[in-house]
DNA sequence: GTCGTATCTTAGGGCTACCTAAAAATGAGC
DNA sequence: GCTCATTTTTAGGTAGCCCTAAGATACGAC
């Protein structure tokens, strides 16, 4: 009679972040990709499915596929979340390899408890749009990585003294533009979104504010969807939705 | 006939980690110490110390102290080179408060890869040591973490500037002077480490070079025993070892 | 030396999360 | 509609890690 409102097992959160990884490409998750992506047999999926459906984070009755109820999702992407901020931080501040922070990340993610995550997705954007920082910093830390024998980067101050001055005109001069006008793979904060009672209600109730910082990952050819990663989250937005986001590159 | 060199569970770790505290302030470890340390009851301690003595890694016999074996020594100092690498970072640069940091880096220490730790370590040192980033830069930053309605950090950049032009003499010129001239308190860069063959072999071995960050925690009065943190580690120089330290403040 | 309390160990049980082996269901091809 | 390969489930077992209850040991007070 296990308490269907405790925490998730790392263990849980584990099947059902796969699960939600798969629905999210198939509709549908069968156990044995579920077996696949997690390195288990499919007796051991078998017993997880069971404690989820328990619990009711997903929908399951035995040989039917699987789909996730909306509490399943709801629980799903704050994993998800805390794996892509892991990640983003890994990635864009310390440098790993995609490998090792994707490994890294799945194992940290589930002892990392909300407000520390808020924190590091924070700070990790924050050095992002600062313009203090910036591909130099992050080269001179880098080379400071490999080559420990190096004083605290004397050479890079220079450098960095002419990008501030124009940095300190450029950030207020910044033009606010609708987000459809970005180009993908550039980051950028955002300014202002117009129509909160409507389009970009979803935006906001995820934390997505003045301040916050928006990659585009993918325009579809015709315009329609484009797809952005915002606070850890991976979502598609419609043309409609991403005009009324207004930003300003990175 | 559990593998003796197979990894540590998280909880055999955190029974490691224990006892190298209470060892550290009394000498020897027992029973009672440990369960209240963790917080679990006397009988789940004797199942454990019975695990970690199978392993080689405690000295133990039924109703004695216990103590570490040299392995074991070195096992928990990994241990805690994790937990103090996580928890200065969630202090120094994501500013939350000794209790969640504490906690926090307990809960996420046993996951960390050796190779990622290094890479925190790293730029929690750089970031330090870096003469861009400073006092005002890492309260920007908590600025934005309770408020995020502010655009990023127009209005940091004139005051940085100022300190920037400062520091850019400031690093060439800085003298350095033998550690046992800094403050408690004081965070400082090696920049040399002199009778490498003999008193500072233990610095070397544990991998501070220069350009390593370090704290002192503590000056004895007549002089003697100077506490310092390195790289995660907490520990004592004689007079002599850290006079072959030299250093510039960071 | 004996007593009593604090401490530690043993015995037995629950829960999670894996496994293997074998049985059952599914569904595509004929 | 039957057959057979694939997938899923059941049954039964192991290991880790915690618990309670009860028995064993240590040690200071008398
Ligand atoms: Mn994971
Ligand atoms: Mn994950
Ligand atoms: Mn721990
Ligand atoms: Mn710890």
């Amino acid at each position: 009679m296990s308490d269907q409102n405790a925490q998730l097992s790392a263990s849980l959160e584990d099947y059902l972040e796969a699960i939600f990884r798969i629905v999210s490409k198939k509709s549908a998750a069968r156990g044995r990709d579920i077996a696949k992506a997690l390195g288990v047999r499919a007796a051991s999926v078998t017993g997880a499915l069971r404690l989820l459906a328990e619990r009711k984070l997903i929908h399951y009755a035995p040989y039917e596929v699987i789909t996730l109820t909306p509490e399943g999702r709801k629980e799903a992407e704050k994993i998800i979340q805390k794996h892509e901020v892991l990640k983003g931080f890994f990635t864009t501040l310390l440098g790993l390899d995609e490998d090792m922070a994707e490994e890294g990340a799945c194992r940290l993610e589930h002892g990392l408890a909300q407000p520390i995550m808020e924190r590091l997705l924070a700070f990790t954007e924050f050095v992002q749009a600062c313009p203090r920082c910036g591909e130099d910093w992050r080269s001179q830390f880098l080379d400071r990585c490999t080559a420990r024998s190096k004083p605290p980067c004397a050479e890079c101050l220079t450098g960095c003294q002419e990008r501030l001055r124009r940095a300190a005109t450029e950030v207020k001069d910044a033009v606010p533009q609708p987000l459809t006008e970005i180009q993908p793979g550039v980051k950028c904060v955002v300014k202002s979104i117009k129509n909160r009672r409507t389009v970009a209600r979803r935006l906001i109730e995820m934390g997505v504010q003045r301040g916050t910082l928006v990659e585009i990952k993918r325009v579809a050819p015709l315009g329609d969807p484009i797809a952005v990663k915002v606070r850890g989250y991976h979502l598609s937005l419609r043309l409609e939705e991403a005009k009324s986001i207004e930003v300003v590159p990175a």
